[in-house]
DNA sequence: AATTATTTTTAGACTAGCCTAAAAATTGAT
DNA sequence: ATCAATTTTTAGGCTAGTCTAAAAATAATT
């Protein structure tokens, strides 16, 4: 049996660690899970214990196997609940995150999986990221933040870096959402920002912050 | 904040004292909780310090109107949960109950209304127990066990007492589901059993207790 | 290399929720 | 009314998970 608390801990070293491949830090949990880094060494124990992580004192922790399906899992889990919430009963892609940290914890293999048919096996949740499948394999994408690109290429809108609702609310009121088509016109060389045509018509400047919060896929 | 062993708790004393308006013994709450008198106690302190019971020692609790409030929503978000579960992933009613105990916990009133919306704001579960709507008001219904059908008389079959999966899926294999039409042939005095045509065609035997587990409105 | 700064772990304490065993209160039976 | 049976509460203890403050280990600087 894993507690709901041992299943974000472990989704926040897979989050933190799967990345680079590199071991997750005592602080660096900490931070992710907004707790302090005595709570997390106490967690971390439990987990090697439970033989989740492997842990060496001061050294930081990286996943078993066991550890990251039990990760996968729960990723999978919200991810299409975020799908259904927004697809089925129509909440903005601002919301759905926090209902499905709690959805995330409903235990039922035949509910995923039911769950993943009713919504037609979605690859990627409202806010562009991958759902692994119920075999725990993840469908990668090209993408590149909006930064990136030069003046003149073209992409097509995929996901976000930063998924707050601040920056979410902002987007939309943008009218820029995941598929819409952007075109790079100019960089501003005094502060990064950039000029930027959006659906093939609107014109907008984006702050480089927006540019480097907003993942596209180049045409 | 309530939490959910707080929830269970409260939902446990509306099943008990809400049947009759008399207050629910501490035995009674460990017997639905299937834990001790002990464990019991202990949390009805912690209730009544919140003030969502009434308590008065070795004397039985009552809700309080927030405690009501409590209870009546957990009982609304589990029976549409179960609506979901059935109608849109296809489970069976025998299936859905231990996975709406878990999502019954999960906490947002804009969740719960756009899910009633969804549904279609049903009145009944499907076990045909009714779901208060978001005002907490009950559509109850006439409804009698199908042991007191006289012979000759019908009735449609509108609830279940016994919400166990050997009961239902009994009553499955049978052809007995909610809305089938049923008609008292004879009573058989030797051990109260029935014998009884099904949705105009099929007679069946039926044993005394599912005769007392069954609900029919007669038409 | 020695010292300082930072990170991590340990020590000790707290709450929620559960348990068993014993004591107290209530109910039922003579 | 008294005694016995039953129910309920209390007492004490356990685990999971959290916290603060202090100690220990590691990393960075001089
Ligand atoms: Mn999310
Ligand atoms: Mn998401
Ligand atoms: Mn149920
Ligand atoms: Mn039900």
């Amino acid at each position: 049996m894993v507690s709901q608390a041992e299943e974000n801990y472990l989704k926040a070293v897979f989050a933190i660690s799967e990345k680079e491949g590199k071991s997750a830090t005592t602080n660096a949990i900490a931070a992710t899970m907004q707790t302090t880094a005595a709570s997390v060494t106490d967690m971390l124990k439990r987990l090697a214990d439970k033989n989740l992580i492997a842990y060496e004192k001061y050294r930081g922790v990286l996943l078993t196997p066991d550890g990251r399906r039990i990760a996968t899992e729960l990723i999978r889990k919200h991810r299409l609940w975020e799908v259904f919430l927004l697809e089925k009963l129509g909440f903005a892609w601002d919301e759905v995150h926090e209902l499905a940290e709690q959805l995330e914890h409903v235990q039922g293999d035949a509910l995923v999986d039911r769950l993943d048919a009713y919504l037609g096996y979605p690859k990627y949740d409202p806010h562009g990221d991958p759902i692994p499948d119920a075999q725990g394999r993840w469908t990668l994408r090209q993408q590149v933040p909006l930064v990136t690109l030069q003046p003149g290429e073209r992409g097509t809108v995929t996901g976000v870096q930063d998924h707050s609702s601040a920056f979410l609310q902002y987007l939309d009121q943008l009218g820029l959402g995941l598929g819409v088509e952007v075109e790079m016109l100019e960089r501003i060389p005094y502060d990064q920002s950039a000029r930027v045509r959006a659906a093939g018509k609107t014109e907008l400047m984006l702050s480089e912050k927006v540019c480097q919060n907003l993942f596209v896929k180049t045409n």
